[in-house]
DNA sequence: AATTATAATTGGTTTATCCAATTTTGGCTA
DNA sequence: TAGCCAAAATTGGATAAACCAATTATAATT
């Protein structure tokens, strides 16, 4: 007959609060937040239960907490939610490859928003790049202008969901990547092949043809990916 | 000359340890944490500090806390960082384009991965539900299996990855979507037409063509968004 | 005006204590 | 013996009062 009065858990409510403030555009990136003292005191809460939620916004990367100073919201929020999903992914035994497909679902989105909307400024920067690796002959420096390019198509999109996630993806398996890349990098073949490919997702991108960027950039991951899983060549 | 002696955070330290435990596999879903008075005590810190930690795992929905009984680590992960991911996406001021963008990223991976290994049994779930649909006629119930279809797709991947920042991604504009879809499903030329595309699709991934599958569902969630941007037919 | 000591402010951490929900225990009853 | 129920113990929820440590602001000094 009568309902269980639930009792509001003080936690949630604060995360609330502070949800709500940014939803309204009160609080943006790069805003102090009031002291420990005094915020605990606005909210009629203890400091160690405002504290609780602080530290959990921490955790996450959306708070940034300097002692003497104060806590802030980050202006750089590009590499939050790293850490926890670094966690659930190792709790949900997360295997290389199941982020290689996450990875890719990322890349291949970012190429067809490209391919649809590039701009001049954005073509150069990608262009850019290119020019730079076609001259470099170092496999590590190859390696890593590689994943430059790959990172570049990705934060061309402006996205900061698909952005957020893939530096997040980024954390979970990053040496191990590395080091095969640097491998493949060594055989002259390989490199040209390689090179091919980014020049063909490049044309499609200036085509602004979508479906010829996205079949370019599986071609090209999967080129990369077979090095993963069957070892180097040779 | 001499380097700056950095006393260790407390925090991360406890972080580090829980990260540790996880890793190694001493910890894994639905075990039971110790209690927090003996949790503090083990690790030499109080329990107010431990607090601040296990608080923050529990926002993030890494960590479940029930009054009387203990703190365990929750055996259903898929819907952890929905929280910090929607506080990350309204600092950065995201749009509604930017999430639908990121789930269709997360939908073609799907299918192409569907496309590429479906077993006999998920099959079967999916042309269950694509006959449910068949037979259904209300609007709102014809847009909730539309979303079952599509959800259907993501899980069957058994990604954790895609999983999770796909029901992270929902929170974030599920009703608006929602709204939209039941409106559509009211008119009965676009209603076959997105059965149509269902069909296509299912096509595609019986018959294990990875780039038809794509094509499908590209094609599908086109025109659905079609309808998001452009206003309900008519 | 620049520098430097000093004070005030702010986050970091601990202790002790109480409340509330759950679980366990032990005895009682059918 | 099996089941029930109340009391006790355990566990998380929350607070208050301190104290430490890093930073910042202030004021005195040169």
């Amino acid at each position: 007959m009568f309902e269980q009065i639930k009792q509001p858990n003080l936690l949630k409510e604060i995360f609330g609060q502070l949800k709500q403030n940014i939803r309204t555009g009160k609080l943006k990136k790069g805003d102090y937040l009031p002291s420990e003292r005094e915020w605990a005191a606005t909210l009629g809460v203890s400091r160690t239960t405002l504290r609780e939620a602080i530290k959990a916004m921490e955790l996450v990367g959306l708070l940034g907490c300097v002692q003497g100073s104060g806590n802030y919201i980050p202006t750089d929020l590009s590499h939050a939610l790293s850490e926890p999903v670094s966690v659930m992914f190792m709790l949900e035994n997360g295997t290389a490859q199941q982020v290689v497909e996450f990875r890719q679902a990322i890349e291949i989105a970012s190429v067809r928003k490209l391919a649809k909307m590039v701009t001049p400024e954005q073509l150069l920067r990608l262009e850019d790049l290119m020019t730079g690796m076609s001259r470099e002959t170092d496999p590590g420096l190859l390696a890593h202008m590689d994943q430059q390019f790959h990172r570049l198509t990705v934060e061309l999109t402006g996205n900061p969901l698909i952005i957020s996630m893939m530096n997040a993806a980024e954390g979970l398996i990053e040496k191990q990547i590395y080091d095969v890349r640097s491998l493949i990098m060594r055989d002259e073949t390989t490199v040209a092949q390689m090179k091919a490919q980014h020049s063909r997702l490049m044309d499609a991108i200036r085509a602004h043809n979508a479906e010829e960027a996205t079949a370019a950039v599986i071609d090209h991951l999967d080129f990369a990916g077979n090095f993963q899983y069957e070892g180097k060549p040779g």
